[in-house]
DNA sequence: ATTCTTTGCGTGCTCGTGCACGCTCTTTCC
DNA sequence: GGAAAGAGCGTGCACGAGCACGCAAAGAAT
């Protein structure tokens, strides 16, 4: 363990030098700076991070969170991760401030001046996909304050990491899923949200992607649109059951899934059912058998994950990879529960 | 945020009284302490972690590592993890040393013998199952050295905690899985370690178990035992197949995947199989499509965690919870790859 | 020749906790 | 009555990094 008073006495300067070289905060000369750094490369210096950590403790540093609230709980799941993670952050002197807003661009865009004016430093966000918050995040950015995106990104902004799901790898495993649980010829009908949803489609290209090249004869009958309303979901999947009776399995690629679960048990299909979630309603289908197997997109993790991303950056300024995804070892069956 | 000198302002004592408190260090009257304590609660103390940290850098914490270096590449699965925690650690001034040994009591023994000089503060040990090392992990503790056992637990020993598998519970999502993938009356030939090692027992019994009240036409046709051996493996799995043609799914419960997979592969029979790790020439297995599911222990991820707990309470005085688990989301198909 | 500015650098404090040392006041013992 | 012991408490330093301040020397401006 070598730190910075270590290389100080070795290249015969103060600490105060050193720790200018290091964060190159200027004023030092480009003779003393580059023997500095030979010798910090040389004895592999890294800061140490409780000292760090300690020291970053003046700036009293602030994290907002700002999610969604739809009558989805899927963020109630993301927010215990955040809740678990902000608790850990406080035995280092760090604040959260969390918020959550309806999913809608003007009352997000409210919320995050809200947030700016309280003073943040770093913030975990689930942004709505809007040209103007985008903006904002690149105004944040641009302010020196990190954004992290969390479970759905926002193409093209300046954002430090995103934070969620591979969505199409998702979909890909739900293929290799069905042709573990299906034989022969197989019927498969697709429940999604909006097909104008990025991700709804990215998880539906993997699947058929999959399907194409391991497993053609699983074969797509239809693809229905529910735009995430529940009882959309009920009607539609009833008709859709109506219409193939000898269905085989059924996709949902999105929310909806209460809705159209209710739809199978009140028809005499037992197709199997693969969803993306883990809600409760989700767990009680996996529990009754009516939902085969769902793969969760780990939201608790995402949560945590996230401001531990922030964190990081915040007190050590380590930048993160841009992109953080879970996909591996996700797949819940009743017996996982 | 309140610190120990909030506390000792409000108490109007200095900060070492409050610090001699709580950490109950005695020399403190009683009326003082009480006084102190109640304003410790009355504020949330929490002791800063940062700050700890840094204080605990003085003592140079060593930690030792001990596992197994057996032919089976499971434990470079857990070295894995134990490297990444291990550099993260080194972050924080703690030093890592480790050491593999072959699957041996009195080789484990001896390089207990020698962590110990070493002067290691705490032991993160993948246990062999012997008296004599079950004495020798309570000597440590007693010398107030906290050990973590990984993976395999030993009977009764005094160590701090238990990282691993609930393989109870890997036995039941076994038999879920292979409720999943097959359809009417099923023959089910089971191949196992050995029925003396405990964690093979346990995933069979969660199996059956989960057979028996939910998938009562799964029927375990044999079980045999190969002793983790790879060409006893492939002999058993292809008698076993030369006498049951029909045979629907086999689980391995053990080591011995490889054998047992390369016996199928020159069979004509195609059973769904099931296995129980993520080693290279089983995910080899799962791509080729021979194997269908394998339920992951997460070694990596067991080592990372180990070592965590050690920092935790060497650090922080963090008392971990006695038995660590790794079960859910932990099924991996070829699509996760 | 004197002030003023700039460059380059060292010093000293801060963050929160742990802990050794040493001080004061009381009690005990011969 | 004086020495010794011990209880109860405060002070100060250490841990490693960040950063404000300020000092000295060299150069520029008056």
């Amino acid at each position: 363990m070598t730190t910075i008073k270590d290389i100080a006495d070795l290249a015969g300067v103060s600490r105060g030098t050193v720790d200018r070289v290091l964060n190159s905060r200027g004023a030092v000369s480009p003779q003393t700076a580059e023997k500095v750094l030979e010798i910090a490369r040389a004895l592999g210096y890294r800061p140490n991070k409780a000292g760090t950590a300690l020291a970053a403790q003046k700036k009293k540093y602030k994290i907002g969170v700002l999610l969604f609230s739809e009558h989805n709980p899927f963020f109630d799941e993301v927010m215990e991760g955040v809740r678990a993670k902000a608790e850990e952050l406080q035995d280092y002197g760090i604040t959260t401030i969390t918020r959550r807003v309806e999913f809608d661009a003007n009352a997000q865009l409210l919320a995050l001046e809200e947030l700016q004016t309280e003073g943040i430093h770093g913030l975990m966000l689930a942004p709505y996909n809007h040209m103007r918050i985008k903006e904002k995040i690149d105004e944040l950015v641009e302010k020196q304050i990190p954004v992290v995106t969390v479970n759905t990104d926002i193409d093209g902004s300046r954002r430090m990491a995103y934070v969620g799901s591979d969505y199409r790898k998702g979909g890909c495993t739900a293929a290799g899923l069905f042709a573990l649980m299906t034989a022969g010829d197989v019927k498969l009908g697709i429940i999604t949200g909006s097909s104008n949803v990025l991700c709804h489609t990215e998880r539906i290209e993997g699947l058929k992607d999959t399907l194409r090249r391991f497993y053609p004869r699983i074969h797509v009958t239809e693809i229905l649109e529910n735009h995430d309303d529940e009882f959309k979901s009920y009607t539609l999947t009833g008709r859709l059951l109506r219409r193939h009776p000898d269905i085989d399995a059924l996709f949902f690629a999105a929310a909806g899934v209460h809705g159209g679960c209710r739809a199978v048990e009140e028809s005499e299909c037992r197709p199997k059912i693969i969803t993306f979630d883990e809600v409760p309603t989700t767990l009680k289908m996996l529990k009754k058998g009516i939902i085969s197997a769902t793969i969760s997109q780990q939201p608790c993790r995402q949560g945590s994950r996230s401001l531990d991303l922030l964190f990081e950056y915040l007190t050590s300024g380590t930048v993160p990879e841009k992109e953080h995804y879970f996909v591996e070892h996700s797949i819940m069956i009743r017996e996982t529960m």
